[in-house]
Formats: C-alpha cells, sequence, structure tokens
DNA sequence: GGATTTCTTGACCGATTGGTCAAGAAGTAG
DNA sequence: CTACTTCTTGACCAATCGGTCAAGAAATCC
C-alpha cells in the first residue's frame, strides 16, 4: 500500500474504521433509528468531519451497503470459492453466515435483508446495492450446488437447476 | 351489537377505522419511519384525539400489529382451519398471505416479520405480539399439515413431524 | 335548568433531527 | 518565509420530532 502524499491536511482517521462503525450502527438500529449523533458517537469524529468525507445520511448509508458487501459477502463468497468438498464449503458458508458475529448476542439478521426490507421500497439507489450484493452470493451459491450434482452423478439439466436453487435459497 | 351509550360526549370517530389506517402507516413506514404527523393525517383525527384515544406512539404501534392479528392473521388461520382438502386449504392460505392486498404495489412484506426485525429486538411489548400471532399461524398450519399426512396413509409421527415441519415454515 | 363527564381542537413545549459554515490547524509547494 | 490546499472543530440553523394542555363542544345525570 502506497501513499499518495496528497497537499493539504491528512486525515486524521481511518476511512475503513470510520465506515465499520457506521455500517455497524445502521445495521442495529436501521436507517431511521439511527440518528446522525450515533454515527458520531460510534466513528468519534465530528459531525462536519463526517459530512466531509462521506456526503449525507443517505451517502454514509449506501457506503456501510458498499462496506459490508465488500467485506461480509466477500468472505462468504471466498469461502464458498475456496477448498474442500460442496459439502464443507456450504458448511463453511452457513457458518459463517449465522455465527459471524459472535461477540455479540446477535438477533440483528441479515444486514442485506433488513436493508431490503425497509429501505429498499423508498430507496431504490440502495435497493440496487442490495440486489447486486445478494446477486453476487446467489452466483456462488449456485456454482457450489453444481458441482456438487455434478460429482453426484452428473444427471441432465444440474446446472439450470442449481441456480434456481440458489434464487430459492435466498427468498 | 349494542352501543354501551356511555356519559360525556361520544366519539366522532370509529376506533377500528383509525386503526386500520394507523396499522397501514406502520406497516409501510415502519415504527421510526412513521411521524406522528404522518399517522395524523392517514386517521384524520387531530394529534390531541389519537393521544387520548390510544396512548403514546409506541401503544399505538402496539395496538396496530393487535390489529393485524385480529385481521390479517384471523383471516389466514380461517382459511387454514376452513373446509376443503388440506391442498385447497393451503393453497386459500398462500393466497390471502400472497395477494392480500392486491390494491397497492404491496412490495411491503409481511407486517409481523418487519416489526420482528427492526422493532422486537428493542421492544420486547412488540416482541411478544409478534410471537403470539405468529404462534398462532404455525397451530393452524401444523393442523392442516396433520390432516394431510393422515389423508395420506396415517404413517407414524406424522402429528410431532408437523408441528417441527410448520416451525420450519415459519423462520 | 345546572353539574358532570368525555371528546375535540389548536396552540404550545422542549428536545432532537439532519445539515451548514466560518475560523483555525496542519500539511505541501514554491 | 508566504501561498495554497485540505481537514478539524464547534457554533449555529430551520424544521421536525413526540408529547402536553387549557378551553370549548357535545353528550348524560340529577
Amino acid at each position: 500500500m502506497r501513499e499518495p502524499r496528497t497537499m493539504g491536511r491528512p486525515r486524521e482517521f481511518d476511512e475503513e474504521v470510520a465506515l465499520a462503525a457506521i455500517m455497524d450502527v445502521f445495521w442495529t438500529k436501521g436507517f431511521e433509528g439511527a440518528s446522525v449523533t450515533d454515527l458520531v458517537k460510534a466513528t468519534g469524529l465530528k459531525k462536519g468531519s463526517l459530512y466531509a468525507a462521506f456526503g449525507d445520511k443517505r451517502a454514509m448509508y449506501h457506503s456501510a451497503l458498499a462496506h459490508y458487501d465488500r467485506t461480509e459477502i466477500d468472505s462468504m463468497v471466498q469461502g464458498l470459492k475456496g477448498a474442500g468438498s460442496p459439502l464443507t464449503r456450504i458448511d463453511r458458508f452457513l457458518q459463517s453466515a449465522v455465527g459471524g458475529m459472535p461477540g455479540q448476542g446477535d438477533a440483528r439478521g441479515c444486514f442485506l435483508c433488513n436493508a431490503s426490507i425497509d429501505q429498499a421500497p423508498i430507496d431504490s439507489g440502495a435497493g440496487h446495492l442490495v440486489q447486486a450484493s445478494l446477486g453476487r452470493l446467489e452466483a456462488a451459491l449456485g456454482g457450489v450446488i453444481s458441482d456438487a450434482r455434478a460429482d453426484a452423478k452428473g444427471r441432465r439439466g444440474a446446472a439450470q437447476n442449481a441456480s434456481r436453487r440458489a434464487h430459492h435459497l435466498m427468498s
């Protein structure tokens, strides 16, 4: 990682760390339930810095969704695509999906599903982000299922059914 | 229906109608997303009357959940318990569950599921209401499945598996 | 006819909401 | 050094938030 050495005064905070805190707040409280003050407390930044770095509240929410995609979703997809038999790969996926956050009680479900329910209907931008991430997961899941079928015997229509099954799992 | 003829000035609005409007607002916007002003507009009542009739915003939300239970859930349960073969009963159930509100685009999911996701974690009262309604549905669903098994052949363990299957459907 | 009880209405409240802005701090460029 | 650019900070903003209350209206009780 190189440091571009930009001109003006350098950032005093790590953008990724702040983003993780923001995601956490939106995850546990939802979009409307989370106030800007909550975000300020969670990140440690001042309001002005927050608005300067990311845009307004909606933009922060979108950034949080994107951050979720490139961390949580990515690790799930990697788990599905990695080594091992299809069964162990699915097992690894379920482990990380369900017990992803062992530290907290974690009754808060999947961030994307929550977003899909209460924001997608009124925020098409969020809706697209959710769809994209879900689609990525779906594809990876389909790949594993298709592999499993191939292992078993190579029945006809394995591939097409695989994607259908993956899609069914997601709904 | 008798009219108790109470003492003071009578209500000028139908409590059930107002409750339906309140439920509608909470359903489409969620608890935090719905403002008291939204409820005032939807019901046509003034803020003071709203607070006098139902309690504060949380109490209104709980009343809305209860209203959902005694209307939507009740009709689903009736459909499941009604006449006809198990298959037609389940078909009737799915029809009313999915296409319950044909008037609107209706991407808003089941009111209970939404409540379960974003309110149950922070409002145990709402959580209990959701659980009770979901339990009622689950029981009715279990009854149908058990009937279906009895029709089929009377295999061993039909009843116990039926309730387990119903529970699995709900999650 | 009061007296009493309940409901309606609109004004009003402090607190919090999301969001902005100017002044100063901290760095690089020349 | 001065000039320039960027980030930080705290004060500030109008609007909205959930909620209250007194005064009047509409009914029953005696």
